[in-house]
RNA sequence: GGGGAGGUAGCGAAGCGGUCAAACGCACCAGACUGUAAAUCUGGCGGCUGAUGCCUUCGGAGGUUCGAAUCCUCCCCUCCCCA
């Protein structure tokens, strides 16, 4: 932190790159001169909820706005919300979600930590329990809070909005939410909070908090939302439509080429660190009919894993999907499952080597035609096996397992 | 506090004494197709069970009945109107 700031306009470019809003823009430049000015960074936060263990791309498109805030010498602030967990973020849903204990919480948020710094770097970067505060509020101090804001306007927020026009229901915590939010603001005196789209009543609610207690607010910085897998929805883990970025190579290569054709561009922009010239390649490449998308789409998956797991695990995870997916061929390393010589019926293998959930739905499985022991179809959901040398048995796109005879 | 409407599988939503493991849609799984995917088509979608069948499910606990998701009692929860 010691190295001088880049100069004001270069800072203003690199930070607008990519956001929705970004506001009040003549406030940050106010920040950021006097920050040139005195050597002092400003302070950068981002809250994450605790609620799933895996940080997946979803997360990440924050996660490197924040380090490109570190990039240019300012000091980040990450909130893990162990209490505002435990409430639960109404954005964009629809009904009040379920509570997690502080064990649930505090259990998820221990493993984030080594996966923000996968992006971020750690030196710059202060992790922040917004358990400290909040497990020692008085009540005389939570009603201080809850007099700094309005019913009416709480009721503004869509999402409230909309539950309350239904008739469904809103609890009177779940009002708090957007409050705690804002109070971390105040206790971490941030000058930049960045969320996506759907956060931006809660940032802005966290410069009125902020107001109230007497603090300069925060510039409130929006960043697109990331969509699944499916395409459709949000990126979320509890959608399932999730890449997470402590997935296998193969996995996170796989789950890439499943993403529909027109999210290849926003996968690039959003989540990738192409260069502009590259993005702009890439998006004439996307517009030109001879080029086969599958291919940019590739080149996507290849540059996501490669992100997170080297330039080795990239190519090898390239390489198994085009035998696995595209050739329908065996992978090159497959589980093992041991199992002693001699006879066993296929349904106790397939379950109890993990390739189904049930015995049910193995009997499905082979009769739809999903199974197979060394590339051959299997026919009779009751056959045995006679287990003298190592077989392949396949269950499905993704399933497969070595059943080897070994001694007990 | 009073009156009314509700709680059904991951979600939405039918059913209102047997033919209900529970229509239908979405999601999901498998297969076909393909340029990966999507779209489309086919099948599946509680568990156990070698056709048969059995066991656990319809907010919770009891009860009526040969038989209950469906009727009764109490309890829990949600919404609306009135106060």
């Amino acid at each position: 932190m010691k190295r001088p700031f880049p100069p004001v306009e270069d800072q203003l470019e690199i930070i607008a790159r990519g956001t929705v809003d970004l506001l009040p823009l003549d406030e940050l430049k106010r920040k950021l001169e006097r920050s040139y000015r005195t050597g002092r960074p400003l302070r950068i936060k981002q809250g994450f909820d605790p609620t799933a263990p895996d940080i997946h791309l979803g997360h990440t498109v924050g996660l490197r706005k924040l380090k490109q805030f570190q990039d240019l010498g300012h000091q980040v602030v990450l909130i893990i919300g162990d209490y505002t967990g435990m409430v639960g973020d109404p954005s964009e849903k629809s009904a009040t979600r379920p509570r997690l204990t502080h064990e649930e919480v505090l259990e998820n948020a221990r493993t984030y930590e080594h996966q923000f710094f996968k992006i971020l770097d750690p030196e710059q970067t202060e992790v922040r329990y917004n358990g400290e505060w909040f497990s020692k509020m008085s009540f005389a101090e939570v009603m201080e809070l809850a007099s700094k804001f309005t019913v009416a306007r709480m009721l503004e927020r869509d999402d409230f909005a909309r539950r309350f026009a239904r008739n469904q229901p809103i609890s009177i915590h779940e009002l708090f939410y957007p409050l705690m939010q804002g109070y971390d603001s105040v206790m971490i005196r941030s000058d930049v909070e960045i969320g996506a789209t759907e956060q931006k009543f809660n940032l802005v609610t966290g410069r009125d908090i902020q107001r109230e207690y007497g603090q300069e607010p925060q510039i409130v910085l929006t960043l697109p939302v990331l969509v699944g897998i499916d395409g459709v929805n949000r990126m979320s883990k509890s959608l399932g439509n999730y890449i997470g970025i402590d997935e296998p190579p193969e996995e996170m290569f796989g789950k890439t080429m499943r993403i529909p054709d027109e999210q290849i561009y926003p996968y690039f922009e959003l989540v990738t660190d192409v260069t502009l010239e590259a993005l702009r390649d890439i998006r004439r490449q996307l517009q030109d009919p001879r080029v086969n998308p599958r291919d940019v789409k590739r080149r996507l998956a290849f540059t996501i894993v490669r992100m997170y797991h080297g330039e080795a695990a990239a190519r090898r995870a390239a390489a198994h999907f085009e035998r696995v997916v595209v050739h329908k061929e065996i992978p090159e390393e497959i589980a093992e499952y041991p199992v002693s010589p001699g006879n066993h019926r296929l349904l106790d293998i397939l379950v109890n080597a993990g390739l189904v959930s049930s015995k049910s739905e193995a009997r499905r499985r082979i009769r739809q035609g999903a199974v197979s022991i060394d590339g051959s179809v299997v026919e009779d959901e009751f056959c045995e096996l006679y287990i003298q040398k190592p077989v392949v048995i396949r269950a499905g796109k993704r399933a497969f397992v070595r059943v080897v005879p070994s001694d007990p």
